[in-house]
DNA sequence: CGTGTTTGACCTGCGC
DNA sequence: GCGCAGGTCAAACACG
Protein backbone atom coordinates (compact mmCIF):
# COMPACT_ATOMS: atom_id res chain seq x y z
CA UNK A 1 0.00 0.00 0.00
CA UNK A 2 0.96 3.32 -0.41
CA UNK A 3 2.12 6.15 2.03
CA UNK A 4 -1.13 7.85 1.16
CA UNK A 5 -3.19 4.81 2.49
CA UNK A 6 -1.89 5.93 5.84
CA UNK A 7 -3.68 8.60 6.49
CA UNK A 8 -7.21 7.59 5.62
CA UNK A 9 -9.52 6.31 7.62
CA UNK A 10 -11.41 3.87 6.07
CA UNK A 11 -14.77 2.07 6.46
CA UNK A 12 -16.79 0.49 4.28
CA UNK A 13 -19.62 2.85 3.77
CA UNK A 14 -17.78 6.05 5.42
CA UNK A 15 -14.15 7.36 5.21
CA UNK A 16 -12.67 10.26 6.00
CA UNK A 17 -9.67 11.64 4.12
CA UNK A 18 -7.24 12.72 6.67
CA UNK A 19 -4.65 14.06 4.44
CA UNK A 20 -3.64 15.77 1.42
CA UNK A 21 -4.41 12.49 -1.68
CA UNK A 22 -7.32 11.35 -2.92
CA UNK A 23 -5.99 10.15 -5.28
CA UNK A 24 -7.91 7.28 -4.50
CA UNK A 25 -10.76 8.73 -5.85
CA UNK A 26 -10.85 9.98 -8.95
CA UNK A 27 -7.60 7.89 -10.19
CA UNK A 28 -4.22 10.31 -10.90
CA UNK A 29 -4.59 13.46 -8.79
CA UNK A 30 -3.36 16.27 -11.31
CA UNK A 31 -0.36 18.24 -9.10
CA UNK A 32 -2.25 21.48 -9.33
CA UNK A 33 -5.61 19.78 -7.45
CA UNK A 34 -6.21 21.99 -4.27
CA UNK A 35 -7.39 18.82 -2.64
CA UNK A 36 -3.43 18.90 -1.40
CA UNK A 37 -4.01 21.07 1.34
CA UNK A 38 -6.20 18.39 3.06
CA UNK A 39 -5.66 18.44 6.48
CA UNK A 40 -4.95 15.33 8.94
CA UNK A 41 -8.27 14.45 10.76
CA UNK A 42 -7.22 13.66 14.08
CA UNK A 43 -9.37 10.17 15.07
CA UNK A 44 -10.25 11.99 18.66
CA UNK A 45 -11.58 15.08 16.90
CA UNK A 46 -15.48 15.45 15.96
CA UNK A 47 -16.73 16.43 12.29
CA UNK A 48 -18.06 19.12 14.12
CA UNK A 49 -15.04 20.30 15.60
CA UNK A 50 -13.55 20.57 12.54
CA UNK A 51 -16.44 22.55 11.31
CA UNK A 52 -16.37 25.09 14.27
CA UNK A 53 -13.50 27.86 14.87
CA UNK A 54 -13.69 27.65 18.31
CA UNK A 55 -12.61 24.15 18.29
CA UNK A 56 -10.51 23.68 15.42
CA UNK A 57 -6.86 24.59 15.60
CA UNK A 58 -5.11 23.26 12.38
CA UNK A 59 -1.59 23.21 14.15
CA UNK A 60 -3.02 20.77 16.94
CA UNK A 61 -4.23 17.74 14.53
CA UNK A 62 -2.16 15.21 14.56
CA UNK A 63 0.43 14.37 11.99
CA UNK A 64 -0.43 11.40 10.07
CA UNK A 65 1.85 8.82 12.07
CA UNK A 66 0.41 10.08 15.47
CA UNK A 67 -3.00 9.30 13.95
CA UNK A 68 -1.82 6.00 12.35
CA UNK A 69 -0.58 5.04 15.81
CA UNK A 70 -2.89 6.61 18.52
CA UNK A 71 -6.05 6.09 16.55
CA UNK A 72 -6.45 3.00 18.39
CA UNK A 73 -6.15 4.24 22.00
CA UNK A 74 -7.87 6.88 20.88
CA UNK A 75 -10.89 5.24 20.75
CA UNK A 76 -10.73 3.58 24.08
CA UNK A 77 -12.26 6.67 25.64
CA UNK A 78 -15.09 7.08 23.25
CA UNK A 79 -17.95 6.57 24.32
CA UNK A 80 -21.63 7.29 22.62
CA UNK A 81 -22.23 10.48 25.22
CA UNK A 82 -19.23 12.40 24.76
CA UNK A 83 -19.41 11.23 20.67
CA UNK A 84 -16.44 11.33 18.69
CA UNK A 85 -13.92 13.08 21.04
CA UNK A 86 -15.87 15.45 22.31
CA UNK A 87 -13.70 18.42 21.02
CA UNK A 88 -11.28 17.65 23.56
CA UNK A 89 -7.48 18.32 22.15
CA UNK A 90 -6.27 15.96 19.80
CA UNK A 91 -3.50 13.20 20.28
CA UNK A 92 -0.63 14.03 22.01
CA UNK A 93 0.93 16.93 22.96
CA UNK A 94 4.12 15.37 21.12
CA UNK A 95 2.05 16.44 17.70
CA UNK A 96 4.61 18.76 16.53
CA UNK A 97 3.19 20.18 13.61
CA UNK A 98 3.04 23.18 13.65
CA UNK A 99 1.02 24.92 11.25
CA UNK A 100 0.91 22.75 8.03
CA UNK A 101 -0.07 18.61 8.61
CA UNK A 102 1.39 18.11 4.95
CA UNK A 103 4.81 19.28 6.46
CA UNK A 104 4.56 15.94 8.28
CA UNK A 105 3.10 14.04 5.59
CA UNK A 106 6.41 12.51 4.63
CA UNK A 107 9.54 13.04 2.99
CA UNK A 108 8.18 11.47 -0.25
CA UNK A 109 6.58 14.72 -0.46
CA UNK A 110 8.40 17.44 0.70
CA UNK A 111 8.10 19.64 -2.56
CA UNK A 112 4.11 19.40 -2.80
CA UNK A 113 3.86 19.94 0.82
CA UNK A 114 5.76 22.84 0.98
CA UNK A 115 3.97 23.87 -1.98
CA UNK A 116 0.62 23.01 -0.13
CA UNK A 117 1.96 24.84 2.51
CA UNK A 118 2.88 28.45 0.54
CA UNK A 119 -0.28 27.61 -1.12
CA UNK A 120 -2.63 27.65 2.00
CA UNK A 121 -1.18 30.73 3.40
CA UNK A 122 -1.53 32.60 0.69
CA UNK A 123 -5.43 31.78 0.58
CA UNK A 124 -6.23 32.75 3.49
CA UNK A 125 -4.33 35.80 3.38
CA UNK A 126 -6.34 36.30 0.18
CA UNK A 127 -9.61 35.44 1.75
CA UNK A 128 -9.11 37.91 4.47
CA UNK A 129 -8.27 40.42 1.76
CA UNK A 130 -11.24 39.41 -0.34
CA UNK A 131 -13.85 39.55 2.38
CA UNK A 132 -12.73 43.17 3.08
CA UNK A 133 -12.20 44.45 -0.19
CA UNK A 134 -16.04 43.21 -0.75
CA UNK A 135 -17.06 44.96 2.28
CA UNK A 136 -15.47 48.09 1.02
CA UNK A 137 -16.76 48.29 -2.26
CA UNK A 138 -18.52 45.17 -3.64
CA UNK A 139 -18.93 46.61 -6.73
CA UNK A 140 -15.35 45.12 -8.21
CA UNK A 141 -16.59 41.91 -8.71
CA UNK A 142 -14.55 39.12 -9.96
CA UNK A 143 -13.12 41.02 -12.26
CA UNK A 144 -11.00 42.98 -9.78
CA UNK A 145 -7.70 41.90 -7.84
CA UNK A 146 -8.46 41.09 -4.29
CA UNK A 147 -4.95 40.15 -3.35
CA UNK A 148 -1.90 42.45 -4.09
CA UNK A 149 1.10 41.44 -6.62
CA UNK A 150 3.33 38.67 -5.10
CA UNK A 151 1.21 38.07 -2.06
CA UNK A 152 -0.17 34.57 -2.59
CA UNK A 153 -3.29 32.56 -2.03
CA UNK A 154 -3.73 31.25 1.33
CA UNK A 155 -6.33 28.15 1.68
CA UNK A 156 -8.49 27.18 4.61
CA UNK A 157 -7.67 23.79 6.17
CA UNK A 158 -9.91 21.42 4.50
CA UNK A 159 -10.25 17.55 4.95
CA UNK A 160 -12.43 14.92 3.20
CA UNK A 161 -14.79 12.16 4.11
CA UNK A 162 -16.30 9.67 1.75
CA UNK A 163 -19.93 8.65 2.28
CA UNK A 164 -21.94 5.46 0.16
CA UNK A 165 -24.90 7.12 -0.31
CA UNK A 166 -27.38 7.89 -3.65
CA UNK A 167 -27.70 11.33 -2.80
CA UNK A 168 -24.98 13.55 -3.61
CA UNK A 169 -25.57 16.48 -0.96
CA UNK A 170 -25.90 15.38 2.68
CA UNK A 171 -27.10 16.91 4.96
CA UNK A 172 -25.10 17.97 7.90
CA UNK A 173 -26.98 20.49 9.71
CA UNK A 174 -25.81 23.22 8.20
CA UNK A 175 -27.39 25.17 5.90
CA UNK A 176 -25.32 25.50 2.08
CA UNK A 177 -25.68 27.53 -0.89
CA UNK A 178 -25.13 25.82 -3.92
CA UNK A 179 -22.86 28.53 -5.94
CA UNK A 180 -21.50 26.38 -8.64
CA UNK A 181 -20.74 23.34 -10.74
CA UNK A 182 -17.56 21.86 -12.60
CA UNK A 183 -16.63 18.68 -14.49
CA UNK A 184 -14.16 17.84 -13.31
CA UNK A 185 -11.29 15.76 -15.30
CA UNK A 186 -10.81 12.22 -14.98
CA UNK A 187 -13.91 11.61 -13.68
CA UNK A 188 -17.53 11.57 -15.06
CA UNK A 189 -19.19 12.79 -12.69
CA UNK A 190 -19.67 16.60 -11.72
CA UNK A 191 -18.24 18.42 -8.82
CA UNK A 192 -20.28 20.75 -6.71
CA UNK A 193 -19.69 23.64 -4.85
CA UNK A 194 -21.24 24.66 -1.82
CA UNK A 195 -20.95 27.67 0.73
CA UNK A 196 -22.42 27.92 4.22
CA UNK A 197 -25.32 30.32 4.22
CA UNK A 198 -24.62 32.00 7.66
CA UNK A 199 -23.32 35.36 6.34
CA UNK A 200 -20.40 35.68 8.32
CA UNK A 201 -19.46 32.28 7.87
CA UNK A 202 -16.49 31.06 5.26
CA UNK A 203 -16.88 27.67 5.24
CA UNK A 204 -16.87 25.96 1.79
CA UNK A 205 -17.78 22.65 0.91
CA UNK A 206 -17.33 20.42 -2.60
CA UNK A 207 -19.33 17.00 -3.16
CA UNK A 208 -18.35 14.94 -5.54
CA UNK A 209 -18.92 11.37 -6.85
CA UNK A 210 -15.70 8.81 -6.89
CA UNK A 211 -15.25 7.69 -10.56
CA UNK A 212 -13.75 4.86 -9.22
CA UNK A 213 -17.05 3.59 -7.19
CA UNK A 214 -19.85 5.91 -7.78
CA UNK A 215 -21.76 5.03 -5.01
CA UNK A 216 -19.11 6.96 -2.93
CA UNK A 217 -19.96 10.47 -2.20
CA UNK A 218 -16.78 12.45 -1.59
CA UNK A 219 -17.62 15.45 0.47
CA UNK A 220 -14.32 17.93 0.90
CA UNK A 221 -14.83 20.88 3.82
CA UNK A 222 -12.55 24.30 3.98
CA UNK A 223 -13.18 26.15 6.43
CA UNK A 224 -14.15 26.37 10.02
CA UNK A 225 -18.14 27.55 10.76
CA UNK A 226 -18.03 30.78 12.94
CA UNK A 227 -21.31 29.55 13.92
CA UNK A 228 -22.22 27.35 16.60
CA UNK A 229 -25.79 26.70 15.75
CA UNK A 230 -26.81 25.43 11.88
CA UNK A 231 -27.72 28.56 9.83
CA UNK A 232 -31.32 28.78 10.30
CA UNK A 233 -33.84 27.72 8.03
CA UNK A 234 -36.10 30.25 6.14
CA UNK A 235 -38.71 31.45 7.80
CA UNK A 236 -37.80 29.59 10.88
CA UNK A 237 -36.10 30.67 14.18
CA UNK A 238 -34.07 27.56 15.08
CA UNK A 239 -31.74 27.50 17.70
CA UNK A 240 -28.74 25.33 18.78
CA UNK A 241 -31.45 23.90 21.56
CA UNK A 242 -33.64 22.86 18.47
CA UNK A 243 -31.43 22.25 15.52
CA UNK A 244 -32.95 21.59 12.50
CA UNK A 245 -33.55 18.49 11.11
CA UNK A 246 -30.21 17.46 10.62
CA UNK A 247 -30.38 14.00 12.05
CA UNK A 248 -34.04 13.48 10.95
CA UNK A 249 -32.72 14.45 7.80
CA UNK A 250 -29.17 12.31 8.24
CA UNK A 251 -31.16 9.35 9.85
CA UNK A 252 -33.84 9.58 6.32
CA UNK A 253 -30.91 9.39 4.21
CA UNK A 254 -29.84 6.46 5.74
CA UNK A 255 -32.57 4.90 6.04
CA UNK A 256 -33.34 5.29 3.01
CA UNK A 257 -29.53 5.04 0.96
CA UNK A 258 -27.20 4.06 3.63
CA UNK A 259 -28.66 1.42 5.98
CA UNK A 260 -28.68 -1.28 2.63
CA UNK A 261 -25.72 -2.91 3.72
CA UNK A 262 -24.66 -1.26 6.94
CA UNK A 263 -27.31 -1.39 9.34
CA UNK A 264 -25.34 0.75 12.35
CA UNK A 265 -24.17 2.99 9.82
CA UNK A 266 -25.42 6.08 11.05
CA UNK A 267 -23.72 5.59 14.42
CA UNK A 268 -20.34 5.43 11.96
CA UNK A 269 -21.81 9.09 10.73
CA UNK A 270 -22.65 9.75 14.11
CA UNK A 271 -19.28 10.23 15.09
CA UNK A 272 -17.89 12.70 12.90
CA UNK A 273 -21.18 14.51 12.94
CA UNK A 274 -21.23 14.37 16.81
CA UNK A 275 -22.87 17.63 17.32
CA UNK A 276 -26.40 15.63 15.91
CA UNK A 277 -28.24 13.49 18.02
CA UNK A 278 -28.92 10.16 16.48
CA UNK A 279 -31.33 8.23 19.36
CA UNK A 280 -30.25 4.62 18.35
CA UNK A 281 -26.23 4.66 18.57
CA UNK A 282 -25.97 2.56 21.55
CA UNK A 283 -23.49 0.91 18.99
CA UNK A 284 -21.27 3.72 18.56
CA UNK A 285 -19.15 2.17 21.15
CA UNK A 286 -18.77 -1.14 19.23
CA UNK A 287 -18.57 0.38 16.36
CA UNK A 288 -15.88 3.24 16.36
CA UNK A 289 -12.72 0.91 16.83
CA UNK A 290 -13.55 -0.18 13.35
CA UNK A 291 -14.63 3.29 12.02
CA UNK A 292 -10.95 4.97 13.10
CA UNK A 293 -8.58 2.70 11.94
CA UNK A 294 -9.27 0.53 9.11
CA UNK A 295 -6.37 2.24 7.58
CA UNK A 296 -4.16 0.15 5.41
CA UNK A 297 -0.46 -0.03 6.94
C1' DC B 1 -40.87 37.72 -2.79
C1' DG B 2 -37.14 35.42 -0.68
C1' DT B 3 -34.14 31.69 -1.21
C1' DG B 4 -31.72 28.30 -3.62
C1' DT B 5 -30.09 26.19 -8.15
C1' DT B 6 -28.28 26.26 -12.77
C1' DT B 7 -24.93 27.52 -15.91
C1' DG B 8 -21.79 29.96 -18.86
C1' DA B 9 -18.17 33.16 -18.42
C1' DC B 10 -14.36 34.53 -16.15
C1' DC B 11 -10.32 34.30 -12.94
C1' DT B 12 -6.34 31.99 -10.99
C1' DG B 13 -2.62 28.86 -10.46
C1' DC B 14 0.39 25.69 -12.39
C1' DG B 15 3.00 22.88 -15.65
C1' DC B 16 5.14 22.78 -19.96
C1' DG C 1 3.49 32.79 -22.92
C1' DC C 2 0.13 29.35 -23.52
C1' DG C 3 -3.12 25.98 -22.37
C1' DC C 4 -5.42 23.36 -19.01
C1' DA C 5 -8.03 22.54 -14.96
C1' DG C 6 -9.90 24.03 -10.68
C1' DG C 7 -12.48 27.52 -8.54
C1' DT C 8 -15.73 31.53 -8.41
C1' DC C 9 -19.09 34.87 -9.93
C1' DA C 10 -23.54 36.41 -11.05
C1' DA C 11 -27.52 36.61 -14.09
C1' DA C 12 -31.29 33.90 -15.11
C1' DC C 13 -34.30 30.76 -13.54
C1' DA C 14 -37.12 27.67 -10.41
C1' DC C 15 -39.65 26.94 -6.43
C1' DG C 16 -42.41 27.35 -2.20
Amino acid sequence: MSANDRELYFHDDFSFYAERDLSLLSGEMPSGAAIGTLQPLSPIMSFDDYLRLDAFDPGELASPELVADGAVNSTNNLTPSTGFGGGTSPASPSSSVPSSSTEAAGEEDTSRGKKDHLKQEEEEMEKDQKLQSKADHDKSKKVSKPKKRGEKRRREPRFAFMTKSEVDHLEDGYRWRKYGQKAVKNSPFPRSYYRCTSPTCLVKKTVERSYQDPAIVVTTYEGKHTHHSPAPARGSTQSLASPPTASTSFRHHHHHYHLMHQPNLHCFLQSPFQGFQFPDCDLLQDTLPSFTHKSQP
